[in-house]
DNA sequence: AGTATTAATAGGCATGCGCTTACGATCTGC
DNA sequence: GCAGATCGTAAGCGCATGCCTATTAATACT
């Protein structure tokens, strides 16, 4: 007994080979979000402000409870952002002539340009990060990041209605 | 001057060919920590305390301080989790004879065990999540993620001092 | 017409967390 | 042996966030 064996379990169990994922991605995103930070600032955008903008125009959004939905934000918690957002001229919301309960959101010229232009600081300083890592590894750590944020059961919400 | 160019700025600018790394690591995160959740739970362990127990063992650790700031938790708020996890048995926490000011903390061979249990049973969902993955990205991936969170400036706290 | 539903909005409650202060015990330098 | 720094601990403030309720306007069901 106390053989440093490694069956114990359902598979490969005993002592890990690598850390937990989430170990590794939660402070991975803090860091990344820490750098983030100066350059929302600097565009005197709140980091929710800013996801707005991103996911305003990806996809066509029509009521804001939807858009708080994608976002992952409270979708009570949003509409002082989306206030903002509007006085600021970034963003559009007029209501719906179909059903004027609804406002639609949509992007203005000028938010689409501060968005892209926040967007390219941001993703400059990404790519001065990724091109740490070695060359051979950074296709795939991209591509296997971007499968795994799009798989389905991650998003808690979408995965629970099975209907 | 309405064209719809591409060029816009210092660099590659223009509409971006991936999502922010942080808007994909982050959410990632969460959900990696939610199916955290339900096993840590089974275990009757808070987060804070399998980071705790993750982390004890692994590096030889010496005050508490040292523990909080590794795991990047409050230096102050740790410290009823150590007493949850001394008082169960699962470290101890004796004083340092040469300093004593400083609790030593280890693993008991009980906290060691039911931190290689959960370990197993949270990797274990981890792979089967990994299993989605193209197999050419699943190294690229996990070696990337693992490069990343190795670098130091990626740890605020360290990549402050310089001195 | 009359009731139930849904969107947007306001407000409040509870939680978790980072940060600060305070204090006793202890160690170190002078 | 005293002053200042350090460790562990307690307590509290403030902010961000998730959640829950209520209100109002508009729509849908019957």
């Amino acid at each position: 007994m106390a053989e440093n064996a490694a069956d114990q379990g359902t598979s490969s169990a005993g002592r890990p080979t690598r850390p937990d994922l989430a170990a590794m991605l939660v402070p991975l995103g803090r860091a990344l979000t820490a750098m983030e930070q100066p350059v929302l600032d600097a565009h005197g955008l709140a980091m929710w402000a800013y996801s707005v903008l991103l996911h305003l125009d990806e996809t066509p959004i029509r009521t804001q409870a939807a858009l708080a939905e994608t976002i992952r934000a409270d979708k009570t918690r949003i509409i002082p952002v989306l206030d903002d957002l509007a006085a600021r001229g970034l963003i559009r919301r007029q209501p719906d002539p179909e059903d004027r309960r609804v406002r639609l959101l949509s992007l203005t010229p000028e938010g689409r340009r501060l968005r892209d232009a926040v967007q390219s600081d941001i993703q400059r300083g990404e790519e001065r990060l990724l091109a740490r890592l070695p060359a051979a590894d950074r296709g795939g750590f991209l591509r296997g990041l971007q499968a795994l944020h799009a798989l389905p059961e991650l998003s808690p919400r979408k995965a629970a209605d099975g209907r």
